[in-house]
Formats: structure tokens, sequence, C-alpha cells
DNA sequence: CATCTCAGATGACAGTGTCAACGGTATAGT
DNA sequence: ACTATACCGTTGACACTGTCATCTGAGATG
């Protein structure tokens, strides 16, 4: 009773599915297309029904990657039991959540997309739609004015803290400081920043 | 009249050095050992006389890049000519060089080391060593307080910004703002936030 | 029912990392 | 001075990878 269009979606969806999960548990090398066809119940060469390209599969599980935190953040801006303060925190926090429960697929997200130029282009998209995501939370928070700079030097400060620890650069017992401590630092921080640099007064962070 | 430690030696660093121009033109799937080993003047199995793995090649030229970042802030560090408000941009601005100038290589260095324990343990003591420099001149400029949580902040805030600037995910049209604006953004505020954190009075970032 | 379309299977190929075996040469030991 | 050793580099081989051309069969189309 499946049409034959519902049946290569599926399988579409089960290489995506079978990729992913051998990119989380053994990292990049595992994901091989041999090994993503036998894991989605299908050969070597079926892939290539579905994707141009290897680099065009993972880039499009990047797209979905990206797809998904813009909508958590999304899902976060847009709830109204979220108290407006607590808005930032929670969307840096889905962040750092993708680096440290699969950093492999953090990695991934935060590559330069190579493949296929549809795939490529669509995981730029996700990408847009979830610093647009970003922007507008911070754009709620703080002033317009600098909001691009603030939101800017929020995502690229929590990706560098998320990158550092995920990669093992980032030893506690140099630092004597934890990730959530120096995300805290910098909001507060740049909350303070916005306060005083604006004219217009301006939620607490 | 090349003793025979000497000529290993010496192809020990035309591999290395191969390996890295490979790495910046061509991106990591350009090394290949057996590239290396044609551009080092040597055949494919040559590379295993001196390096246990590919990985370990590698982690071996992360080690080295580490290395002269370190030394490079070093000698920032100590200059007397520099003036002490300048060090710590200066510091930062060679990191963000290394990235705009061999964007392969500077992900290399921000990976997890692989390979050979050795070659992880030399990998990891050099990025120990660049990171202390990075200390050492916060340090000298905000009192001790909060130094290690400053210099934390900044080097993984200006690590996120090369990283996304590098991996083209920092869109200039949609941020307005670029790199260096960002940066300087960042320090200008961690210095303030240390000159009114503490008692004693500090320099001026 | 005849035809077409296309998802998937299969065979093949070049390229890769890696290892075992080999050869030659500078060094060490006597 | 002669031998033995250590060790750098070469070569052949193997398993594995991404990718393509070709083939097959079943659902869609007329």
């Amino acid at each position: 009773m499946v049409s034959r269009a519902e049946s290569a979606a599926a399988t579409r969806r089960a290489l995506l599915n079978a990729a992913a999960g051998l990119l989380d548990t053994g990292g990049p090398d595992a994901v091989t297309l041999r090994a993503v066809g036998a894991r989605a119940g299908v050969t070597r060469g079926a892939p290539y029904r579905h994707f141009p390209d290897k680099d065009s599969l993972l880039t499009a599980i990047a797209a979905e990657a990206l797809d998904r935190l813009a909508d958590q953040v999304q899902a976060v801006r847009v709830d109204l039991r979220v108290p407006p303060a607590d808005k930032l925190r929670r969307a840096l926090s889905a962040l750092m959540t993708v680096g440290r429960r699969q950093p492999h697929l953090y990695r991934l997200m935060f590559a330069s997309p190579a493949g296929d130029p549809a795939a490529v282009q669509a995981a730029s998209q996700a990408a847009d739609r979830a610093q647009d995501e970003f922007l507008a939370i911070v754009g709620d928070l703080v002033g317009a004015q600098h909001t691009r700079q603030f939101a800017a030097l929020l995502l690229t400060s929590v990706h560098g803290i998320t990158d550092m620890e995920v990669s093992g650069h980032l030893s506690a017992d140099k630092w004597h400081v934890t990730a959530e401590e120096l995300v805290s630092t910098l909001v507060s921080m740049i909350g303070r920043q916005a306060r005083q640099g604006s004219d217009n007064a301006t939620l607490s962070l």
C-alpha cells in the first residue's frame, strides 16, 4: 500500500538517520556510504539515487540539525511562559547542548558546507534562520542600536566556548572556569554594556 | 658529508613541510601520504619511518603551528617596545591571522588531536604553552582576581569569531560587523568590567 | 495490456591508509 | 679493518573507500 514516492522518501529518511547515527557514535570516519546503506537496509549504491554526493548527504544532515536548532530557539522566543530575561540564556544553552550531546554533529554544523550547490544552499538557509532567531531574541532584549553587534558577539563567543570545550582545549584545571560560567559572565557583561551604552532603558539580562 | 641522522631529520622536516603545504593549498583532502611523499621527494611508504600514522603526522603539524603561535605571543609579551595596552590586541590578532591566512591549518590546530599518544601529547603541550602565553598577557593587564576568567573568555570568544569567519558563517551583510569590531568591542567590554570589578586599579585595555 | 520510469543491486575502477618483506648504507663493535 | 647491526627508504600487496556504468524489476502511465 505504499506508493513508490512514499517508499523513496522513506529510504531517503532512513539514509539520513543512518548517517546521523553513525556520525554520532563513530565520528566522521565511521560515516561511509556502505555503512550508511547497510544501516538503512539498502546497498552501497543506493544513496546516489537520493544524494549526488557523500558531501551533499553530510551537508543535508547539517542542514536538518540547523533547522532543528532554529526551531528550538524559535520555540523559546515565542513561548510566553518563558520570562524574557531567560530567553537568551535558554537559546544559548540549546546551542551548547548540541555540542555536548552530539559533538561530531556540532562540528559538521559549523563547518563550511560542501557538496552539491543545492545542498549547500539548504544548509546556508538553515544556518541563516537559526541566526535570525538568535538575532530576534537579542533584539527583543536590548535596544535596536547595537543589536547586531551584541548578537554577533554572543553567538560567536558561545560557539567558541562550546567548540573549545568539545575539542578538549578548555581544560578545567588550567582555567578554573566552566563553560556555563563563561557564558554567564559574557551575558551579564553585554547586558551591562547595553544598559549604559544606549539611552533607552532595556530589560535586564 | 651528511650523517644518516641528519638526512633522516631532513626528510622528516621535508615531510612536515610537504604536508603543511598541501594542507594550505588543497585542504585536508589533498593531504594524502602519497602526495606528501612525492612532494618531499620520497615514496609513499617513507612517512611510516617517521610517523606511526597519518593522524600523527597531522597532529605534529598542528603542534608545530601551536608552538609558532606561542612563540609569537611570547614575543609580543616580552617586547618592551610594544605598549602594554597593545599587547593583548596584538596577541589576539596573531591568532586571527592564522585563521585567515591558513584556514585549514587553523581548523587542525583547534581540532581534537588524534593519532599516536606521543603526538597527541606534543600537540597538547604546545596548545598549553600558547594558552599560557595568552594568560600571562591578560594577567599583566588586569588584576589577578579574575584573570583566568577574563583570559578564557577572550580566548574562546576570539576563537569563535575567527572560526565562524573562516567557515563563512559570519556573513557581513547580515551582521553589519567585522571580526575586528567584534574583538574590539569584546576587549573594551572586558577592560571596563575589569576596572570596575576589582579594587586595585588596572591598566586600560 | 504495453510502455516507461526510476529505486535499487551489482560489477568495476582508481585512489587511499597501512603493513610485510626487502635492499642498501652509514654506524658501532670487535 | 672487517663484520654485524640498525635503520631509512622502496616495493608489493591488501582491504576499504567514493564513484560510475550497467542491469533488473516493480510501480506508474497511456
